[in-house]
RNA sequence: GGGCGAUUAGCUCAAUUGGCCAGAGCGCCGCCCUUACAAGGCGGAGGUUGCACGUUCGAGUCGUGUAUCGCCCA
């Protein structure tokens, strides 16, 4: 058997992680296999799937920490586990990259190098970064099934997106329609609101005056109208003012009124700009209100504006949109290229005219009669926000309508992705719909579908999906966030899912382009058409049920019919204009080219990557196919998540889940912290200031990493993590934070406009902050070459100190234990006849494993590790290691085989229960323990199997093990505790050499006394005590110092002088006595007897009574003092 | 504008239906390299729980108002 004190001193994770992975993998511990174990009994968790737009950050490394955690803790209490990895394909954040990576390498566009080149490029990137990934994830410990690893874009989830989308077109969930979205106008593509940041730019608000047309005597010749966006106005189809500008004055007034009236202070802040208010308001109304109901009544009558440079004739309304506060208190309305003026547009049934091309230009002008604007081409092609905005600007001075431009401040929504303005644009875009709907047809492939859901099938998808938490058939943890998601569904918006890319699922409908009329709809229909399309299916043998065609009535977009109905269908009498949509489940190339040949289109759009991760929960699993994993493992136990994507992707898994199998996608939803930079922003990819856990992992290790993760994870509170940079020249380290305003404060005195705030990816050099050193080095932000020169400063935090230092306390333990456990066995023990320290440690596991699994049912991570820590280095190391020395070191003693026992236990309890949350180090000490004390247990309570590797075995059990807990054990050493601390306090206090022994008596009352006696080797043993009397009375020894812990007192012999005792004494004397008054009110108070529970009433009272008992123990200490 | 959350020691965070002197880690001060661990041990200082009012025998916790910050949605 090898030396156990051979292994370093210091715990060097590197040299221990790798080959410990290896054993994992190769031991097939990771892997799932359908058993047929009930649901209760087995525990999935599906990945979220980290996108491959770049690498992870501790953010991700929290995500995933956390799952491991679960599932190594359910797969060592014997539950068939799966934990499903894979990658997202993130559609327009990983085009946005690589076309960005394209254009400032080359210099090309993707519309250079074409569809199929440019995707080609993104699978590269994907490859590299989805390695990158599955790396980073691996070397964190994660025991994922990483042979059923997915990408959202593999063939499987492929068909499960053809599938969800077939059967949702065939049920009429899915419906396309124009909208007006946020347009990106550099990549071409509509984008998610969650996608639009919003910054506020200087610009100019414009006062433009718009001609009436006849107007009646008295009536203005113009009607004023302010605008931020003057070349919005060749769309405008509209001109609104107030409905009721008398009575909206009237209500605000009120409000104000009201507030002024609640207002404490007539003076202040607050009441000034109160005052403010109603001041404008009372002059406004008397400036503006009487032409505001003028030009309402004109909108009654009827009355046209004439719009100036394209000569458009449009309406003057009225609508609540417009407030009379702001300009004139009127406002043009621009249906298709305002949110508010489409929702106005849709009141009032106004024209919605287009101005703008995808590519951010001005478009040519087509009237609602749909001929062409010949106004519009003095425009068209221009910048749309640039020149096009000038020229309007331009052509309205030169013909004397601007009335005024102020300066003004406006929020400009920004594209995230491409940095650029955002347009709302009108296009014609692919919706599901969630809100209420005939009830689907489409019947879940299995499982039982809820009957309450059932009944709720007509309210839609969001509704069903809303009763899923409603009932309780998901349980979100912490509660709050079923908030956000109902919120969220209750809205019940259509869910816009194609987007103009290249990269994702290409939506799999064909159009036949050809418009079709009532004369020759049949023929056309059957010959040139469906009669091409069933002939080239039904030459390749493909089942017809294959296909969903909807037949669609131009004019409106209403569907006629469904191909079910074709063949039945009246072949005469179609009114007007139709075309034929054809959905194809399949993805055979022949039926591609078919369709083609018979005159059909592919849709060029792709689906909205959140369309493919709502399926995530399945079609990893192997949907549609009924495959053993699908049976065993949907639905999964628990999503871990962080809250921003609440909405966007689990309200989207539970609509999709219970739509298509009829069953939720998991039992619980747990939301986790987030982790914020040292500034308390939120760390993401294209901030650049995620670290990389592969950097905290070199140097601190993966267990401190989780360690620290899983510590950090309270329940209500972000993480904030301060970053550092190693400077790779001195080692220490310069805060990131400080680095960025240097940065600011650089550029500045180069004389640099700022026009936004730094981020740590501006940062490429930084300057080491220690002055001694006060060296370059490059960040992770430089290129290849700078690197080389200056040096990388690695990023890490102080933060994993915690965990390292952990580490490295149990690697300790564990290496004295090993030192001293040789010849270790297991023999039959009598628990009573065991010494107190013995006693009290298995009471303090048992305990602390019932704690944990309470921590962990509840997703507490910070605090299991606190019980566990607790457990370990404050019991286990600080006092029962420390208690244990003599009896194994001292030759006379002779329980040193008990100890040993006991010891060998401990430990491995300790392994076991810690494993989930560090698994490297404790399966690295478990081969150890293994070797030095193969057979561990302590019968006849417990019984252990120790062989195999830690990752598989059995965890302790959750009500701990009833035969340790004694609360007798617990409350008494308490108390030796205690004894100890006044010893070690007085030996600090007055200035005792730590290795030197002192003599203590101690004063214990009749009754404590063969108790005290009996364990007086613990106080002894840890406070440094020489020789140690124990006496019911005693008069205080030559120059003794002294201190009482409730009755009892502790004098220590020859430290202390007459004058430094009684300042001691009567300082201690002083905030007893402030104690016991406090406590003597709160009981003497009839009050708090009688309504407070009596538990706690008891224990104030015994409270009291130490107290009283310190009190009298002064005051006769001081007593003596004097005489 | 609406919703959610936060504000506790120098820093980062705890405190389970309101109840012991509001705790921990880091940092700081003092002592100690005691044969597992200085990435350690022992002891210590440090708080009017953002502010104001209220409910209660009792408030960090509940209510109202207010300030500041963050996130989500319009």
């Amino acid at each position: 058997m090898s030396d156990r004190s051979l292994l370093d001193k210091l715990y060097d994770p590197r040299s221990v992680e790798p080959e410990i992975f290896d054993l994992w993998e190769r031991s097939g511990a990771f892997r799932s296999v359908p058993d047929g174990s009930p649901h209760e009994r087995t525990f999935t968790i599906v990945m979220p799937p980290p996108n491959v737009t770049g690498a992870l950050h501790l953010g991700h490394a929290l995500n995933n920490t956390l799952q491991d955690i679960l599932i190594r803790y359910h797969r060592m209490r014997g539950f068939n586990t799966l934990w499903q990895p894979g990658t997202d394909h993130a559609g327009i954040a990983t085009q946005a990259v690589v076309e960005r990576r394209i254009r400032e390498t080359e210099g090309k566009s993707r519309h250079d190098l074409g569809r199929e080149e440019l995707v080609r490029r993104i699978w590269q990137w994907k490859d590299e970064y989805e390695k990158r990934i599955i790396s980073q994830l691996k070397l964190m410990g994660c025991s994922c099934d990483w042979e059923r690893c997915r990408f959202t874009l593999d063939d499987g989830l492929a068909k499960a997106v053809r599938h969800q989308f077939f059967q949702m077109f065939q049920d009429g969930l899915i419906f396309r329609g124009k909208r007006l979205v946020n347009w990106d106008t550099q990549l071409q593509t509509a984008v998610s609101d969650d996608e639009v940041y919003y910054e506020t730019v200087k610009g100019h608000f414009w006062h433009f005056k718009y001609p009436v047309i006849d107007p009646k005597p008295g009536e203005p010749q113009f009607v004023i109208i302010a605008t931020t966006r003057p070349e919005t106005m060749l769309g405008d189809t509209a001109v609104a003012v107030h409905p009721d500008p008398q009575e909206f004055f009237r209500k605000r007034e009120k409000e104000l009124g009201e507030m002024w009236d609640r207002l404490s202070s007539r003076s202040g802040k607050d009441a000034a700009e109160l005052r403010g208010k109603l001041d404008v308001l009372a002059t406004r109304r008397e400036s503006h209100l009487q032409q505001l109901v003028q030009l309402r009544d004109m909108a009654r009558d009827g009355r046209n504006l004439r719009l100036p440079l394209i000569e458009r004739e449009i309406p003057l309304i009225a609508d609540e949109w417009a407030d009379p506060t702001l300009g004139s208190g009127c406002v043009k309305i621009t249906p298709a290229h305002d949110p508010n003026d489409y929702e106005v547009g849709l009141r009032h049934h106004l024209p919605m005219i287009n101005v703008l091309t995808a590519d951010g230009k001005v478009a040519k002008i087509i009237e609602a009669d749909g001929s062409v604007n010949l106004h519009s081409k003095d425009y068209e092609g221009l910048t749309f926000n640039s020149d096009g905005r000038a020229k309007v600007v331009a052509d309205m001075e030169s013909r004397g309508l601007i009335e005024a431009i102020e300066d003004r401040d406006t929020e400009i929504g920004h594209s995230d992705r491409s940095k650029l303005p955002i347009e709302p644009f009108l296009s014609d875009q692919w919706f599901i719909k969630t809100g209420a709907t005939e009830p689907w047809s489409h019947e879940a492939t299995k499982g039982d579908r809820h009957e309450s859901t059932k009944a709720r099938r007509h309210e839609g998808l969001a509704a069903v999906a809303m009763e899923a938490v409603e009932s309780g058939g998901i349980r979100v943890f912490p509660e709050r966030y079923a908030k956000t998601y109902l919120d969220w569904l209750g809205e019940k918006r259509d869910w816009c899912i194609s987007r103009q890319l290249w990269w994702g699922h290409r939506i799999s409908v064909w159009t036949y382009r050809l418009l079709l009329t009532s004369e020759n709809w049949d023929e056309e229909v059957l010959s040139n058409g469906l009669d091409h399309l069933l002939e080239s299916t039904h030459g390749y043998e493909v089942d017809n049920n294959c296909f969903c065609v909807q037949v669609i009535r131009v004019n409106d977009q209403s569907i006629v019919i469904n191909y079910a109905e074709l063949l039945r269908c009246p072949r005469k009498g179609a009114q007007t204009d139709y075309m034929v949509r054809v959905c194809y489940i399949g993805k055979d190339e022949r039926v591609n080219r078919g369709l083609e040949e018979a005159g059909f289109t592919q849709d060029n759009d792709v689906l909205d990557t959140w369309f493919s991760s709502a399926l995530w929960p399945f079609s990893t699993l192997g949907w549609p196919e009924e495959t053993p994993h699908l049976k065993q493992y949907y639905p999964g136990s628990v999503l871990c998540t962080s809250r921003d994507i609440i909405t966007n992707w689990v309200a989207r898994m539970v609509m999709s889940g219970l739509y298509l199998i009829g069953k939720v996608p998991f039992d619980h939803v747990y939301v986790h912290p987030k982790i914020l930079d040292g500034r308390g922003e939120t760390m993401s990819k294209s901030k650049g200031n995620g670290v990389d856990p592969v950097d905290i992992i070199h140097t601190h290790g993966a267990d401190a990493l989780r360690y620290s993760m899983a510590d950090l994870t309270t329940e209500t509170q972000d993480i904030r993590m301060p970053v550092e940079y190693i400077c790779p020249h001195c080692q220490k380290p310069t805060d990131q934070a400080i680095a960025i305003k240097n940065e600011e404060q650089n550029r500045k005195s180069r004389g640099e406009k700022l026009d936004r705030k730094l981020q740590p990816a501006d940062c490429v050099k930084v300057k080491c902050s220690h002055k001694e050193c006060g060296k370059e080095f490059a960040t992770q932000w430089a290129d290849a070459d700078q690197k080389q020169q200056l040096g990388l400063g690695r990023e890490t935090s102080e933060k994993f100190e915690i965990g390292r230092n952990f580490c490295n306390k149990l690697w300790n333990a564990a290496r004295f234990a090993f030192m001293n456990l040789e010849g270790a066995g297991v023999r039959e023990i009598k628990i009573a006849a065991l010494p107190p320290e013995d006693r009290w440690i298995l009471a303090r596991l048992s305990q602390t494993i019932r704690r944990y699994h309470e921590c962990l049912a509840t997703y507490q991570f910070a605090a299991s590790v606190k019980e566990l820590r607790d457990f370990f280095w404050d019991s286990l190391c600080d006092w029962y290691l420390e208690l244990t020395k003599p009896r194994f070191f001292a030759a006379e003693q002779t329980d040193g085989g008990t100890a040993k026992q006991v010891l060998a236990f401990c430990l491995d309890q300790t392994l076991r229960l810690w494993h989930p949350t560090i698994p490297f180090i404790t399966e690295r000490l478990w081969r150890e323990l293994n070797a030095v004390a193969p057979q561990r247990g302590l019968p006849p309570s417990v019984s252990l199997k120790t062989d195999g590797l830690l990752v598989a075995a059995e965890f302790p059990p959750l009500d701990g093990y009833p035969p340790f807990d004694d609360e007798g054990i617990l409350s008494t050493f308490g108390a030796l505790q205690d004894a100890t601390r006044g010893v070690r306090e007085l030996r600090s206090d007055c200035k005792v050499a730590p290795k030197d022994r002192v003599t203590v008596t101690v004063v214990v009352p009749i009754e404590q006394l063969e108790s005290f006696r009996a364990h007086s080797h613990i106080v002894r043993h840890m406070a440094g005590i020489g020789e140690l009397n124990v006496a019911t009375q005693s008069k205080r020894p030559a120059n003794a110092g002294s201190v009482t812990i409730k009755g009892l007192r502790i004098y220590v012999h020859d430290v202390s002088d007459d004058a430094a005792e009684r300042d001691r004494a009567t300082k201690t004397l002083e905030g007893v006595v402030k104690q016991i008054a406090g406590k003597e009110s709160k009981l003497g108070n009839a009050q708090f007897i009688t309504n407070a529970n009596p538990e706690v009433v008891a224990a104030e009272r015994e409270r009291l009574n130490d107290l009283l008992a310190q009190r009298a123990s002064l005051l006769e200490h001081l007593a003596e003092l004097e005489a």
